[in-house]
Parts: structure tokens; sequence; C-alpha cells
RNA sequence: GGGCGGGUAGCUCAGGUGGCUAGAGCGACAGCCUUACAAGCUGUAGGCCACAGGUUCAAGUCCUGUCCCGCCUACCA
């Protein structure tokens, strides 16, 4: 038998051995194919050589409440778990280690890098996943995949091959953002915007056969060395008369146009515009529209190349900046330097300021597949909770531009095209072709990588077993539900909703909770670069998975940022050690008194000879049950929890245990083997949030002469989710009745410093006939759990005993005689207090029911209600004022 | 420039479709080692629900405006 249950709840004794035990078991396997109904989740797989930070543990602990949740209802619960492989930041972070090698990667060549981090993969691959597990996970890992594995390199093929004989992938030299540190083109969403601090540089520009000097304002001066035109508006009256003349580019000497384009804003700075459609977004647009010249200036590695001239050859960005402002200011072309704050886009991934370049690279169409990914938004085939995420959603979607999916990297898909060698015919295919329809049998393949977003939207399916039609992707497809932050809205979930419907037809998901990214207690984003993040894992050693899982549960808001203070994860180790406990009162009574075999646990309906203690718990547990299962439902996580909490904790604990200690004094046991019926369903509603504590308790409480309620389930984690037993609306006003006036007893006694030990009589004044039999009935039975009671008297009219402290509810009125210990003035004081809170009330009360409007237009329901109100506020008003009147004596 | 979210106790936050006296955790104060738990128990204090209007019998909740804070988004060189 037990008793040897520490006094205090250790986490590290038991984690480790529940999560084997739950492995070893197979318990979160889901069956390919099931006669239950079927919920599943994809993991948001994380990169697959980072690890675990406090984010990750956020999304992977709501995902594995809803899916051991619904594990529990009954479901055949998918969790598929896997690992990304990250594209650039793993290459990054590669090679970084690789300089501290005294190597770099071109010294290793591509097979030479793509091995390396293939070992690399091999070896830390794991980290991740394990602590996964510490966290409690409980993914399907017999299935965890990666999405560089082998099906995975089928399956973006055949994606890639059918979406580019469907015309949405297509290459073409376009304007791209370039990283001149990666060496590769990224998408917009990758281009990090920031505001820096900078500098307006004004720069004449001489006009041709003419005296007149423009005056041009720049925030990027070395910019100039691809001029090839200057513009104004064409409606500009300041500039008409040099529209059409050439305009004389300092220091390269070079003959530039003065054109027209709509896109000039007079307004701002000098209204005139230096065009260089090479590096700027906007004037490659003017330079098409113009047919202009696109002048490369830059390397790939953004120095200047040959056509920077002579003098700049070499040179980085900056350096050119500094050279050429330098020079201009010797030959007088510069008029002034004024500082600037202003936004330029930085490589989300390495913080490179990015260079917008034209180079050839292959680009997805998605505007095709993004109106249909809002026409099923619309249609509700999909919804995004909170539902304000919707309008994010479309107003993305709709200014959708094409997505450059090529990158000029090593590590992921590589594109499966081939050009003939021959006739430079460009092929796609699953395989390298044999023949090219020239005749050639040579080909080479394109050198890119995809974008590492392609294959990662690809998930929802492949990892099913996509295009394979399998078993698991017939019943696991559209998953139930998608979890992550709302910060990869578009890089992820709207991809996958594309292609979704591109390759499946259907969308990829039902609903998507997106939920907010952890804060520290100044409402910052946690991160590891900025210090102020918590460590999970240190976290877990030092309060205990459970005790960290609440804190995360109980922060999961749909607020934009979830500030996670410390004391909130002490709260969850407190809550963790109170059930404990809990428990070992249960553990160490039952042993005394064992629960006989004709004792019923289940929480059937309410019988005659129930003790009221017993119905009323019954009653608040099925309520605890509602209210968290329909806060579930609707990802109201941190409702979930806190009713569990609050019923575990203030009710459970609180009162009925306390009702129990009482019974057993008198040789009642009953209460008590209720009480371990209440803890062993209060386990099951806690255990998709407390995985660990729970499973021992339950465990404890099924070695330890306790007969579950959950049938044969060898496990918490595969137990059922409670049932509701009726929930007694007059148990739980009878008992309400009892608590009022035992809470009143307390306070008087807090208030007034009545000794714990000293024994106090209770006289209790009630008109009412059913008040004044329910406590006759019940308070004698409860009111000793919580204070010595001398005696009870309970009449319609009892007279006040002298030196005695009252309080009054309503028509009721509680007198405790304390000759030795009250003071006059401090009773005098707390009567007051209450009067005139009394009073107040009152006034509002009044107020409300002399407006004839509410009489007349209000429900009958909340007039009578008020009218209630009143009366009893003036019942006590009257009470008070007499009792303060004879203190006043 | 456009859009979204927020402003409720000292701190961090709850407050489905308006309706009894606005809640919790932490912190503060006072008292308790009451035989499950001092990581505990009991009691107390603390709120012009940002501000100003409006709708309504009734507003923390709905509408309008204002002021702060945060975020997303945009081509102002």
């Amino acid at each position: 038998m037990m008793t040897n249950l520490p006094k205090i709840y250790e986490p590290q004794a038991i984690e480790g051995k529940w999560y084997q035990f739950w492995l070893q078991n197979k318990y979160f396997h889901a069956a390919d194919i099931s006669d239950k109904p079927q919920f599943s989740i994809v993991i948001p797989p994380p990169n697959i050589t980072g690890s675990l930070h406090i984010g990750h543990a956020l999304d992977n602990t709501l995902q594995d409440c809803l899916i051991r949740w619904r594990r529990m209802q009954g479901y055949n619960a998918l969790w598929m778990p896997g690992t990304d492989h990250a594209g650039i930041v793993t290459e990054l972070v590669m090679e970084r280690q690789l300089v501290e090698e005294g190597t770099n990667r071109t010294a290793l060549g591509r097979e030479g890098f793509e091995q390396r981090m293939w070992e690399w993969k091999e070896e830390s691959g794991s980290y991740i996943i394990s602590q996964l597990q510490q966290l409690g996970c409980s993914c399907d890992w017999e299935r965890e995949r990666f999405t560089l594995d082998a099906e995975f390199s089928v399956a973006v093929r055949t994606a890639f091959v059918q979406l580019y004989n469907q015309g949405l992938i297509y290459r073409d030299t376009y304007m791209v953002n370039w990283c001149p540190h990666c060496n590769t083109a990224v998408s917009n969403l990758e281009v990090e915007p920031k505001e820096i601090d900078g500098h307006f540089y004004h720069i004449r520009y001489p006009v041709k056969g003419s005296d007149v000097q423009l005056e041009i304002a720049t925030t990027r001066p070395e910019t100039m060395l691809g001029d090839t035109a200057v513009a104004v508006h064409p409606e500009d009256e300041r500039y008409q008369h040099l529209i059409g003349k050439m305009a004389i580019l300092p220091i390269q000497n070079r003959e530039i146009p003065i054109i027209t384009d709509e896109y000039v804003d007079r307004e701002f700075g000098t209204g005139m515009l230096k065009v260089t459609p090479g590096h700027d977004t906007n004037d490659y647009e003017i330079g098409k529209r113009h047919n202009l010249e696109q002048r490369n200036i830059f390397t790939p590695d953004a120095h200047m190349n040959e056509n920077a001239g002579e003098k700049y050859v070499g040179l980085s960005r900056w350096e050119c900046r500094e050279q050429l402002v330098a020079d201009l200011k010797i030959a007088n072309y510069l008029v002034k330097i004024v500082p600037h704050r202003h936004a330029v886009g930085h490589h989300d991934r390495c913080d490179t300021i990015v260079e917008p370049s034209i180079s050839l690279q292959w680009f997805m169409n998605v505007r095709p597949l993004a109106q249909q990914a809002i026409e099923a938004v619309k249609k509700g085939e999909v919804k995004f909770i909170p539902e304000r995420e919707t309008t994010r959603f479309y107003h993305w979607m709709e200014n959708i531009e094409p997505w450059p999916i090529s990158r000029q990297r090593w590590w992921g898909h590589r594109l499966p095209i081939w050009y003939c060698t021959v006739c430079n015919a460009v092929i796609a295919a699953m395989e390298a072709p044999h023949e090219c329809k020239c005749g050639a049998t040579q080909f080479t393949q394109d050198e890119d990588v995809l974008d590492t977003w392609f294959s990662s939207g690809l998930w929802p399916f492949v990892t099913m077993g996509w295009p394979e039609e399998t078993a698991a992707l017939k019943t696991f497809y559209p998953n139930s539900v998608l979890v992550t932050g709302w910060d990869i809205l578009f890089f992820w979930v709207a991809r996958m909703l594309m292609f979704g419907l591109a390759c499946m037809n259907e969308v990829p998901f039902r609903k998507v909770y997106l939920h907010g990214l952890v804060a520290d207690e100044k409402g910052q984003k946690m991160s590891k670069s900025k210090g102020n993040s918590i460590e999970p894992l240190e976290t877990i050693t030092t309060y205990g998975t459970d005790a960290f899982r609440f804190a995360l549960v109980n922060a999961g808001t749909t607020n934009p940022y979830v500030p996670l203070p410390e004391s909130q994860i002490e709260t969850g180790k407190r809550f963790a050690n109170k059930i404990w406990n809990a428990a070992r009162f249960t553990l160490m009574n039952l042993e005394k008194h064992p629960i006989p075999a004709s004792e019923r646990l289940d929480m059937p309906q309410r019988t005659a000879q129930d003790l009221l203690e017993i119905a009323w718990i019954r009653s608040r547990l099925s309520r605890t049950i509602k209210t968290t299962t329909d806060a579930l439902e609707n990802f109201r996580f941190h409702e979930a929890i806190q009713t569990v909490y609050a019923f575990l904790w203030h009710e459970f604990c609180d009162w009925y245990l306390e009702f129990a200690k009482q019974r057993l004094a008198h040789g009642e046991p009953r209460a008590l083997w209720v009480a371990s019926g209440v803890l062993e369903q209060g386990m099951r509603l806690l255990q998709p949030f407390m995985p660990f504590v729970t499973e021992e308790i339950w465990h404890q409480l099924s070695h330890n002469g306790m007969r579950h309620t959950s049938g044969d389930s060898p496990s918490i984690t595969v137990a059922p989710w409670p049932e509701l037993a009726a929930e007694d609306l007059q148990v739980e006003e009878i008992m309400e009745t009892v608590m009022v006036v035992i809470d009143n007893i307390r306070s008087i006694r807090g208030e007034l410093n009545v000794p714990m030990g000293a024994a106090v009589a209770v006289l209790i004044q009630s008109p009412d006939a059913t008040v004044r039999e329910r406590l006759r009935t019940y308070l004698g039975q409860y009111l000793p759990a919580f204070m010595r009671v001398e005696s009870i008297t309970i009449a319609e009219n009892v007279s006040k005993p002298p030196a005695s402290a009252e309080a009054v509810i309503g028509k009721l009125v509680i007198y405790i005689p304390l000759e030795d210990v009250i003071e006059l003035e401090s009773e005098r004081a707390r009567l007051n207090k209450r009067h005139q809170q009394v009073v107040k009330d009152i006034t509002a009360a009044q107020k409300t029911l002399d407006n004839p409007n509410f009489i007349n237009r209000a429900p009958a329901k909340v007039v009578e209600q008020k009218r209630g109100q009143l009366e009893r506020l003036l019942s006590e008003q009257a009470k008070l004022a007499r009792s303060l009147a004879a203190l006043t004596e």
C-alpha cells in the first residue's frame, strides 16, 4: 500500500516514467482505418536543427490539449508530427559552424555541403523531437516525417510538375528582392521593412545645352550610377520646359532623358525623381513603361560591378556611397545632406539589407489559387479563430503577387527542371528526361532549390501519403484544425490552403486557430536575440512540465501578444501540488476506510439517501464538465483551465474535502468514497492540460483500492472524457444558503480576531420558514467543518444577545455573542461600512424601480428580480440601522 | 497613408447575444504550523471599467468622436 507519497509533488520523479509508458503502449497511435470519428492535426514542423523555444511550447501545448481531449472523447485522434528542413535558416547555421572549423561552403562544394547537412540532421534531428516529448506532446511518432525525406521529394516534384503543366509555374526575368549575404532571391514576405535613420542626399544634375541644374533628392546616392532617366510628373508646371531634354548624370557624364510619369509625386522632395530601373521596384515599372535601359551596377554580393565605373568597381555598396558622395561634393554637385528616417528592407533570416535586382527566377502565379482560397473561406469551408484574422487573410490574398520560388541555395528540393544542352529546351519532369524533341540526350538540371515554404505548404496531405491515395489520406484529410501563431498566416497557412486546393481539390483543414506570440512582462515578443525569453527546458526542470503547461494554456488567449509572467508558472506548480495533496488526503483515508464493492462512484442520479454535499459536488462537477467541454469546443483554453482549476481548488478542496473530513470524524466514510470518484473525474478533466500529474494520481487511486469510474482504461490518456451527470439547481441553492451563512460567520471571526480555538454560539433569525428549515437541517452538519461551534439556534425571532457581533444578509440575521472578545468600536465600524454600502445599493435600486419605463419595458423577470433585491436591501438596512442605534446607546 | 487589436484592482489578465452587488491569479495588509498541502489556510483592503457624447427602461458590453499604447500593411524616391 501507499502512504509514502511525498508531501510535496515531485514532477521529476514521474514525468519520464509516464511518457515511456505512453509510448510503449502506443496510446498516441491513430489508426488509418477506424470506426471512430476522425480528428486530425498536423504539427507545424519545427526546424530540424532547432531547439524548443517558448513559441513552440505554447503552440504545441495547445495542440496537445486538443488532441488529448478529443482522444478521450473517443475520436480517432491523429497528431501528425515531423520536422522541417527550413532551407536558408539551417544553411546559415551550418555556414557559421563551417567558418568556426576554418572552412566554408564553397570549399566543400555542393555535394560535400549537402552531405554535411544530412550528417548534422542525423545527429541533431531528434533533439527537438525529444524536447517535444518532454513537453508531453502526444504525437503519433510512428508517422514522423521530414520535409526533405524521399517521399517528400516525390510529392514536391509531383506538385511542381502539375503546376508547371497548368501554367502556374513559370520562369521569368523580373525584379526580385536579392539578399547579397545569402546570395539568393527571396520573396516579399521574407523582407522585413525596418525603420532606420538615413539621409536625403540632394544632388544636382545638369541639363544638356542649358545652365539649368536639376536638384534631385535620394536616399541611396550610389544607385545614381545605374540611373537611366529623370522623371517628373506630366502636369508639373515647374518642369514643363525640361521635358524631353537630356540631363547629364554627374561623375559618369552620361546623358539620360527627362521623362514624365504619373508615378512621380509633385509634393515629395523636389518633385523630381531619378530613375534606376535596375535596382528599384518602382523605377523598374517606370522603366518598362518608357522602355528605359536597365543597368545593373552590383555584383551578387552587392559590390560595384564594371557598370559603376572604374573608380568604384569592387567597392561595397556602403564604401561606394561614401566615395561617391565625397566625389560629388568636390565636383560641387552635392547640394545638401539632410537626416531622413525611412523604412529599408532587411532579409528576415540574416538581417542583411536586400538589394532589389533583376534576375531570372522561377515564379508561381498564385493569383488564381488565392481566388479559390478566398472563395473557400467565404463559403465557410475554412474558419479562422479568432475571426478577425479572416480580414487580414482576405486583404493579403486579394493583393497577392507572383511568388518567386527559386532559391540559389543548396539545402532543399532541387527544381525538377531540366535544360537540353543542345537546344536549351526546358523540361519539367519527375526524373531526368532521356531524349529531347531535338534528339539530344544530354541535360542539365536546374541548380536552384525551392523556397522552403513550397514543401511545407504541402505538409497536410504529403504527410498522409499524397500523391499515393492512401487510407490515411482518406481518413485524415482535410485535417480538423490547424494551430499556429498569427505571424505565419501568409507564409504557411495561406500557402497550404492554395496547395491543398490545387493538389487535393479540397481545403487542408476546417479550422485555423491562430494564437498570440509569447511576450515578456513589457509586452515585447520573447526571443533569444532579445535575451528576454523563458527557456522551456529550464522552466520544466524548475517547475515541472505540468506547471509550465498550465501557465501556457492559461495564457492561451487570442491576444496578439500573450505575457507569460513567472508567477503564472508558479501558480501552475502550486496547483499541481494542491491536487497532489488532495489525492494524498483521499488515499490516506481510503486506507482506513476501503471502498466496499457495493459503493457506486460513477455519479449516477441523485438518490434520496444522498448527503447534501454529495449531491452538491456532483452537480458542481457536472457544471464544470459542461463548461470545460464547451470552452474547448470553442478554443477558449484560458476559460477551460480556469474552470477546472476553480472547481478542484475552490469547490472540491476548499469545501467538499472539509465536509468529508467532518463526516469521517463521525465515522461516515461515504463522502470520502465519493471524493475519490470526484477526484478521479477531475483528473480526467485536467488530463489534456496537465497529463503527468493527473496520470500519476489516477494510477495511485486505482492501485489503492479505488475502483475507477472510467471503465477498464489502462491509462488516463485513453480513459473516457467525463460524462455529464445532472445538475441539481435546488441542491446548489440550498448549499448556497448554507455557504453564505458560513462565510459571514467566518468573516465576523476574522475581522474580530476570534481565536481559532474559541468556540462560538450562533444565533440565526429568519422570517423564511424554508430557509430556517434548511439551516436547521444542514448548518449543524457543515459549520463544524470550519470552526468550533458551541451551539446553533435558529428561530423566526431571536433577540440580540448583549455584546454580540452580527451580520445581516437580506432578511436573515446572524448573531454571535462574543463577550470576551468584542470591541464595540470595531463592531460598529463593521456594521457601519456595510450599512453605507446597503444604502447606496438601495438608492440605485429605488431609482431604477421609480422609472415607469423600466416597469413597462424591461422583461417581467428582470423587474421582479429588481423588486426582490430592493426588498432584501431595505430589510437589511432596517436591521443594520437598529443595531447601530443600539450600539451607540 | 490604410487597416486591426488593446486601454477594467498595484501587476498580468477574464468579463459569448446589454440585465442581480464587475471577477481571477500574482502582489499588499492582518491573523493562523486547524492531524492533505506554509508551494497551505482564514480574513481585509484595493475599480469614475482611458475620456466625451449618443442609443436604451438598462452600457464595462452597442454607436460616434477624442487621446494614448501595440501591431499588421503600403511604391513616397
